[in-house]
DNA sequence: TTTGTTCTGTGATATGTATCACCAACTATA
DNA sequence: TATAGTTGGTGATACATATCACAGAACAAA
């Protein structure tokens, strides 16, 4: 099969409501590319000059401030966009995030400035920009409310649980700095309390692995 | 003058980049409102069915958990609206935030079945709901970056520049109790930082009213 | 195997913030 | 004026988390 009919049913899968005419244009102007896992896709403060539709893998996307501490905002899944790639294009401003895979993972590269045509030219172009932001919002307010509401414990239960829902799998592989970086925690309170909760049976610990059980 | 006409004015004076049609259906469609200071609008949990677009006055966004807990988001001022009633609206969800009047307020009250009509009838209200989405989620960036890596003096600090900018006045008409509730800590720590600050010269302290001075 | 590196575990301690207790000053209302 | 409610000040204490120090275990490279 040849690679271009790969690519189209990528984009129709995850894009199903995508018109015809949009996945050509997309085909034409967007750039497929391939990433490993653990690879820096974007740097704080680097400039934006094409969004990532996301065909397969796994995205993570965490905000970083002057002195190096970072959280995690939130994962792209396939069928997702990144919402500040779209701001920040639009405005020519520096990016103010972290991309990371997690897994290899495919993307469709769209350049910012034919993106901005196809939203009057495309509704369902129109209405994905829109579903974006509307689903971002969301997740970082959710993301907000831990770091603001919930100690340490209910953030790290919370962390895990989602790494498993968006890997789908319950072998998380991670070692606890990582985590503790993610919550902008510190590794010795990380330990303690995946320890705490292994006593309780809701995992167990590996090295560079956490197996959840009845979490 | 007649009311109308005032309506019309503000109308198009905080929100120039409107059409003539769109203002002329807005003003057919909407519902022009006028609330006192510290009256809540919008109460968690309670379903939308209008949009605000704030004319005049103040209103501030804030979010609260299941225990009561609150903290600030980030002000309405004149000539914006909030992207969370379009995001919920569309979505049919309840809201996840609270709204409430920091001074005496007038809004036009846009229903919502209207709204998604009008971004694909008019360009100016597409752009405007998306530059809305766009200025919200840098807000709220802001907001998490505080949480997340700011400790409680400089969020402090943070929050009475803040304060300052949209009330554009020195004096800062607020209790150390509702500080504290928008920051989510205490009163008591609110009024020792206070102190704190009071004797670096950066403030002084009055009852029910802070005036900052070099900060 | 040896060596070096990364990951994990754990005690001791420091620190920022929350909470409790209480009082004083001010304000509004009867 | 008397009284109750609100606001602000301050000490004592509790607690979660960060930091420091160090050691052992697992793994990778030589």
């Amino acid at each position: 099969m040849a690679i271009q009919q790969v690519q189209d049913d990528l984009l129709r899968k995850n894009y199903p409501l995508f018109e015809d005419n949009l996945v050509a244009e997309i085909e034409n102007q967007g750039e497929f590319k391939t990433f490993p896992a653990n690879e820096v896709l974007m740097r704080k403060g680097q400039y934006i000059r094409s969004t990532m539709l996301v065909l397969h893998g796994l995205i993570k996307i965490y905000r970083e401030d002057d002195d190096g501490n970072e959280f995690l905002m939130y994962y792209l899944k396939p069928g997702e966009a990144c919402a500040l790639s779209m701001v920040c294009a639009a405005k020519h401003e520096a990016s103010p995030i972290m991309a990371k895979t997690v897994a290899e993972t495919e993307v469709m590269m769209v350049p910012v400035d034919v993106m901005s045509e196809w939203v009057t030219k495309y509704k369902s172009w129109y209405l994905f920009v829109i579903e974006t932001y509307r689903t971002r919002f969301d997740e970082l307010l959710i993301t907000l409310d831990n770091v603001a509401f919930r100690s340490m414990d209910e953030r790290l239960e919370f962390y895990l649980k989602r790494a498993r829902d968006v890997q789908q799998t319950n072998m998380i592989e991670i070692s606890h700095q990582e985590i503790a970086n993610e919550l902008n925690s510190s590794r010795e309170v990380i330990s303690r309390l995946l320890k705490k909760m292994e006593q309780k049976g809701s995992l167990s610990l590996h090295r560079n692995v956490i197996e959840l059980k009845n979490l």
